[in-house]
DNA sequence: TACACTATACCGTCCAGCCGGTATAGTGAC
DNA sequence: GTCACTATACCGGCTGGACGGTATAGTGTA
């Protein structure tokens, strides 16, 4: 007997680690090959599961993006508690953290981002969701509405360039390379001269 | 016997009006209804042209991709040109005809990112190349090639969200609307704090 | 015995690309 | 001027392969 979906609709019960590089595997396909590549016989494939075994587990290629998105929305949150804590403050941490280190969240993003793409429209609200939790954090950082929403305009555009510029397998550009670290370096004191 | 499509490489020669209807309808479904939904049979219908008659302008899908990606870039050069000789200078330009006013390029450049995704590597090469002459212009106008970078970046996050975020069929949030207007005032105003 | 799968086969649908045909407009020979 | 021929601009049907999903029989572990 297959699955019961909403055994995993929160993060109540323990996932399964199957579960996980199904959903794993389903992200590499969409972030390297799109949308299209990311068939169900492939997504099984390279997470060296049948096919039925995927299907035992998301019931439809649905379930399977309702699924990749739930595991994005937990991953943010715990982030834009980072992101509020951060020692350096959170904008510098989101601007930092907006180039695409392959941190789990950050593939989540860029899966989700195609998948948005392909006009799912779960896909849009849980972004749109995400990005009102960061643009709450920044703003409460800076103060100004106006200065928080161009800041989180730049982190978009850090965003979406590593994501879309980027069909690379792994870390071509790797953020902690002094290039990366100059250049976010300069970025971020460009940024300053909006704090007052 | 079918087209040369060498006859079209440059925008020398008189392109057919069907020809140009057939990439309005790539775009328009790509742009709705995203990659997956841009097929041939698609294509040929919303262009009210049988399969048939698009495969004599474009004999395949790649040559459809090429064609698209041709005419954006031609888009892209004069606007390069509008940006620069712009009244109210390049940075108020540019900043402003980010937001998606549904103008033929546009269409175009949201059309090419969702090629882009698809991992075609031509719309990503064709996309690195117009912001290549963007970046270019700007640093031109405001000096610093630091602050051309984060003008850039902003830029390309109202473009993103603009296309993401905004999978409906018209202008839903008009560009000339006074919410539109103030915000996007508000925004220059704050980037306005960039330079010097 | 139940759970978590594997392996294989199959169905209906969709899609890219191909092919034969057609209608029309034009060109050169006589 | 008209006949033979060519080029352009399509139409619409077909095929082979891939995809989502279903079904079923079987395996190993706890």
């Amino acid at each position: 007997m297959p699955l019961d979906d909403s055994r995993y609709a929160g993060a109540v019960t323990t996932p399964s680690p199957t579960r996980d590089r199904l959903l794993d595997a389903f992200e590499a396909l969409l972030i390297e090959q799109g949308e299209k590549a990311a068939t169900l016989d492939a997504v099984a494939a390279r997470a060296g599961v049948s096919k039925g075994g995927l299907l035992y587990h998301f019931g439809s290629k649905d379930a399977l993006v309702d699924g990749q998105l739930a595991r994005m929305a937990a991953l943010a949150t715990t982030d834009v508690e980072n992101i509020r804590n951060a020692p350096a403050g959170p904008v510098d941490y989101l601007i930092r953290t907006s180039v695409n280190a392959g941190t789990p969240l950050d593939r989540a993003i860029i899966a989700a981002a195609c998948l948005a793409q392909g006009t799912h429209p779960s896909a849009n609200e849980a972004i749109a969701a995400m990005r009102a939790q960061w643009l709450a954090v920044i703003e409460e950082a800076v103060g100004d509405p106006d200065v928080a929403e161009a800041i989180l305009l730049v982190s978009d555009g850090l965003y979406y360039n590593s994501a879309l510029a980027n069909p690379m397998p792994a870390e071509a550009h790797d953020p902690h390379s002094p290039e990366s670290t100059q250049q976010m370096d300069r970025l971020l004191a460009v940024i300053a001269k909006l704090l007052k």
